[in-house]
DNA sequence: AACTATTTATAAGA
DNA sequence: TTCTTATAAATAGTT
């Protein structure tokens, strides 16, 4: 139906297989309406194009969901009872999973082990105590990497105490040179207030501990 | 297209309505199996006669079931009732469950403990020290039973000794009064021969550990 | 189910 | 995509 007859086979030029494939679709979709109307059937239509476009048509008195169950009824084809029983399947599996899980941890938690043997325990103990090996391994690094860090703390903070120290007795020199000089001072605070004396690059800023790693 | 036009809506005649659909379901099927051909789509359809009567065309390229994952995934609409909606909720649950199990294991085992901080490493080891003691504790009590076990065997051992070292000079000296009061021996084999010359009563049996656990 | 007049769908072109 | 139109195809009513 058209200017020439054409072959049912693909269309190769893709242009055109698309245009026929837009004009079809609608096609059949319009056919799938009419029926319904027309003689009181059901139609559920799912249309993907070559490049994955999907449209749908499901009459208007019913759902896909019921004409799927019909199928499932009357084709006796399992659709989504394989699905469920995937499903099923794989639960049951995670599950099985899941419970041995718990039994090792219990186990290693020291419960329910009156079942265990001689040879069962002494792994149990082995793993333990290697995991523990792991953990305090980890843990003494930490006090190690707190310990190191502590004594930079200390020694930043000597040499802070110092420059501090020199930079006061710099000032107190300095004021009394100035007042040996009959220099007008201006500043009458109290000398040890040192903080406000210093230069602003010279006041103590808080070090940034380098942890790399949590604590 | 036809001999008149007709209007689109429900034909009252149930013969000719019959008839109708008869044509234009095949009509409809035709043209679905041409645009899979013509256009390399994937088609479902599914059509119920007003009497229930269902007939399907999908594409030979696809199964329904493929066609209806697909729908699944683009229409995001539900097909698949609460029953497996349920079902993979489940799944989803349990994996959690699984993968934080997974984690804990594997923690409890020394492994992947970079991202852990302090704390947590103390209750990974306050944990570990705890299954480590009680699997010690079972392990000496399993020990204890051993030894306790050991030395029933040893007891009963030096028991029936005696008793068995009893019965042979209890044995000896009737024979020897026999063969004073010249009763006729038929009995001629070796006197060491011990086993053979004690009343099964008196048999020694193996004991049977009362091992409420098992080694 | 077959026939066929007519309507409808659509291929090709714009 | 959309419109146009010649033609193929579908089908309503008839036999």
């Amino acid at each position: 139906m058209g200017r020439g007859k054409i072959e049912i086979k693909r269309i190769e030029n893709s242009s055109n297989r698309q245009v026929t494939y837009s004009k079809r679709r609608n096609g059949i979709i319009k056919k799938a309406k009419e029926i319904t109307v027309l003689c009181d059937a059901k139609v559920s239509l799912i249309i993907y194009s070559s490049s994955g476009k999907m449209v749908e048509y499901c009459s208007p008195s019913t759902t896909l969901t019921e004409i799927l169950d019909k199928y499932h009824g009357q084709s006796g084809k399992k659709l989504w009872d394989a699905k469920h029983e995937n499903l099923s399947n794989e639960v049951d599996r995670v599950k099985k999973d899941n419970d041995s899980m718990q039994v090792e941890l219990r186990h290693l938690k020291g419960e329910d082990i009156t079942s265990l043997n001689h040879v069962e325990l002494m792994a149990l103990e082995e793993a333990l105590e290697n995991g523990l090996t792991s953990i305090r391994d980890k843990q003494s690094k930490f006090v190690d990497m707190m310990r190191d860090n502590g004594k930079a703390l200390e020694d930043e903070n000597k040499r802070l105490t110092y420059e501090l120290q020199k930079q006061q007795e710099m000032k107190i020199g300095e004021n009394v040179r100035n007042m040996e000089n009959g220099y007008h001072q201006r500043q009458l605070g109290n000398y040890n207030n040192t903080q406000q004396q210093i230069p602003f690059a010279f006041r103590v800023q808080p070090i940034q501990p380098n942890l790399q790693e949590r604590i």
